[in-house]
DNA sequence: TCTGTTTAAATTGTTAACAATTTATGTTAC
DNA sequence: GTAACATAAATTGTTAACAATTTAAACAGA
């Protein structure tokens, strides 16, 4: 990847709508992110009109730039999309993966136990969502990880959006009982569980009643880097 | 849709690549553009931004914006990921489908059977794909309609790109027994006939001898516009 | 106090000019 | 004739200024 301002600017957008820090409806106004981002207007508008093809931005003419608020309809059709996209990214990960692989599904479940164990649900959120693309780069289709990047994101503006009943969107144990079907090479066992984790994380969102929507621009630069 | 110039240009562009009028690799210019769509560069710049966006064009610093040419590995990213996408469509179809639906389907064949007597492969290419984003469209899911959308267009880089041995991509054949699975409400059927629907055109890809690439830009404006 | 209107500020949209880089052209030496 | 180099043209990148629109504020009347 490239580090044209045009890069940085996204890339900062999207960390900040998958971890939650910018909420659906937020104004991205052109001047204030060309401030946060030293760069000029242009490249603000370059950066906006990708944001907008991704999806998780809505470009409004003569009014500006909106993080985009997923519909309850839209939301469902996500949620099917997602549930059609992973079950083919586990069917290639229970073929594909080899023991590097295995590895650092393993470490990844550790530090998500980690993080359970904190209680920090923005770290929680940020883990969960690298889970499942850690499955995706696994599963080494480029197409389908790029498009589970997209819809990962669209999750977190509709679980901010709507909020959760529970307060850890993916129970680790779920995420464990895939990896013991991944190690196992149990495909349809690995498809079933993927596919039922997914349900319950839509059955878990309280559609109807919305949450409070926009929050400072600020949030856009991150506490911390770390990652797992 | 609005009509704002970059959204004039994006469609433009997107309609002459799934046409196979504009080839991989073929540069598109700045100044060109804005001299074809009388428009400014601010504009054409942002619609390039889009369409990167897309992954239909690459973006490569201070040399220009080129229609990208897929590897061979990155297509049959792009097949598996269609007939992941399609499976769910085509599922959605045959529980949604109402009659007015089956009517569009059956009209659509209709044309397509015109078509073929015609002997016309641009028409032809055209008519195929609209058959699948038909099918997109009566599943009711639009955040697959427009992957699939994607995907079509990038389709049709590949076998402009790689060729086909077969001189009609789809052969109208398949097209009318997955309407008949429609009609029918055979969920495994319809399933079981679109993915082999989609194994079929891959495997008349004729990978290694790439064909010559390129052509002139004006090729972007459409003969005629008649759709199916 | 509330409503509607007018004025001012802020934001987005548009355009042109200039700088930097790449590509093409032409020249010279071998 | 070819290769290397220098020059010129064309293309992309950047910036600033100005216009148009929207939003916010001030104000007057009931």
């Amino acid at each position: 990847m490239s580090d044209t301002p045009e890069t940085v600017l996204v890339e900062h957008v999207l960390d900040a709508i998958s971890d939650q820090r910018l909420r659906a409806g937020t104004k991205l106004g052109e001047q204030a992110l060309s401030d946060l981002f030293s760069c000029n207007r242009a490249h603000v508008r370059r950066a906006l009109a990708t944001l907008a093809a991704y999806q998780v931005v809505d470009l409004i003419p003569n009014r500006g730039a909106f993080v985009s608020t997923p519909s309850e309809d839209e939301a469902r059709d996500v949620f099917q999309a997602r549930r059609a996209i992973e079950a083919t990214i586990i069917r290639n990960v229970v073929r594909r993966a080899d023991d590097s692989d295995i590895a650092s599904l393993r470490a990844h479940l550790a530090t998500e136990d980690a993080i359970r164990s904190q209680n920090d649900r923005p770290k929680a959120i940020r883990a969960s969502r690298a889970f499942h693309m850690l499955l995706a780069r696994i599963g080494r289709n480029s197409v389908l990880e790029h498009y589970l990047a997209e819809l990962t994101m669209r999750t977190s503006l509709i679980i901010g959006l709507y909020g959760s009943k529970t307060a850890s969107l993916c129970s680790d144990d779920e995420h464990a009982r895939i990896v013991q079907s991944i190690v196992d090479r149990d495909e349809a066992g690995a498809q079933e569980r993927v596919d039922h984790h997914l349900r319950h994380i839509e059955g878990e969102i309280a559609f109807g009643e919305e949450a409070p929507r926009v929050g400072p621009l600020s949030m856009i630069f991150p506490p911390d880097r770390a990652t797992g």
